[in-house]
DNA sequence: GAGTGGTCTAGACCACGGT
DNA sequence: CCGTGGTCTAGACCACTCA
């Protein structure tokens, strides 16, 4: 089926380009770090001309879909923030560079999905999920404790492991154990006294300000995968932001 | 000149030409609001094609330098970001509309520069700087309480208005009566316990948490301009990001 | 209707990466 | 060396804005 009818054919040419390129970024047809279509090969196949298939892929590399290596081609993205914590919170060493947490799970269980993360996985209301709880540390001092819900349906892969074989990142657990890729992710920040329960899990005095962040991380087809909710300490706290 | 003298030349003609037009902006050669050359006028002068000026157009509109309006032209864009408290907190009527918090001066005063006051708005240590401190309510209700400091030598002429003729929002007051634009701001979150100067300003109980915004507001050269410290009740933050 | 930016073409040559 | 993306040209026609 041409492709350009299964796209409204009142857009441009390079945005039902880009669209369909999205698609099947989206159906895995490429997996991330694999190459795309080069260039010429999409000017063929499209019937397009150069700069258009330049522009199409140019609104991808901007949305940080695809990736561009002059010799080498375009490749799929393999997002790469489980350590986006970092945009928030300061975990340097002095010597500035990135550690990765310890994380260790402290509870697993399947449960009805709560309505709110029902709403925000966009799961029929009831639905089973997994929740998981779990602690972050670094030289073992507490830094962020995270409530995580899944899909029971796409992640009933990890009730088999041993919840003390995560490892410390989970992203790429669930991309081996259940195929699922996370892609990109939506936060929402808010502040709040810590209540006794976080007080006690991340040794602070009850009331201490901690920050609070929601996620809902997403595949490649936007369609929601994860949700968790971390708290750390405000005094670790600092996100900087350019506006204009 | 040959404008391509003025750039390193093993740069591309795009990267040249956006450079000379970013210069030509910080210059105030076009004030915000003003169309630049057109694109043919732009080709001519550049005896470039029409895709590369594009091309450099196109970066200065990601940048958010310039903004485009098909049939009319190519415009400076004017900051609108006053009202940037609203990216972090939420101050919304029921019905969603946005409205401008009122802005009271509480205090005005000639001083040295502090030592991180000079360094943020890059001054020599002791220039002389106007500080200011200002209370934003909304319905009477305190929200933020902010500090501001401005280098004395191009900013005089503040001295020589009423604090309470200041009016809700400073950056217009400074484009009117001081000639000075600002383009872009840097801010940088952190969150604390509030101490008790601050919960009396902000009718606040001692120790509730609060969320600190250090802003550094640029011209269009990327000169610093202004340095302010905004303290508002973490019950009414709130940020949201996307991540890829 | 004149003038602006928006889309698109069909090439050319260059710079870089891997073989 | 070949194949990739990067830069650049010199047009054409369309869609929109404003007088």
């Amino acid at each position: 089926m041409n492709f350009v009818r299964r796209h409204d054919e009142r857009l441009p040419l390079y945005q039902r380009l880009r669209d369909e390129l999205s698609e099947r970024i989206a159906s895995q047809q490429w997996r991330p770090g694999e190459a795309i279509l080069t260039e010429a090969e999409l000017v063929k196949q499209f019937s397009a001309s150069i700069g258009t298939v330049r522009k199409a892929i140019d609104m991808l590399v901007a949305e940080g879909a695809l990736e561009r290596f002059q010799g080498r081609g375009t490749i799929v993205r393999r997002a790469r923030f489980d350590s986006s914590l970092f945009r928030f919170f300061r975990f340097q060493k002095e010597s500035g560079e990135r550690q990765v947490p310890e994380g260790r799970i402290l509870r697993r269980e399947v449960m009805a999905a709560p309505s709110a993360v029902a709403s925000a996985l966009r799961l029929a209301p009831g639905s089973e999920v997994i929740h998981m709880t779990r602690l972050r540390l670094l030289n073992g001092k507490p830094l962020l404790a995270e409530s995580i819900w899944l899909p029971k349906e796409k992640f009933a892969a990890l009730l088999d492991i041993d919840t003390g074989a995560f490892g410390d990142l989970l992203y790429p657990l669930y991309e081996e154990r259940c195929g699922q890729v996370i892609a990109s992710a939506e936060e929402d920040l808010t502040a709040e006294a810590v209540d006794e329960v976080h007080a006690r899990l991340l040794q602070l005095q009850p009331g201490a300000p901690v920050i609070v962040v929601e996620r809902v991380a997403l595949g490649y087809d936007r369609q929601p995968l994860e949700w968790r909710r971390s708290r750390g300490p405000a005094e670790q706290f600092r996100y900087q932001v350019e506006i204009r």
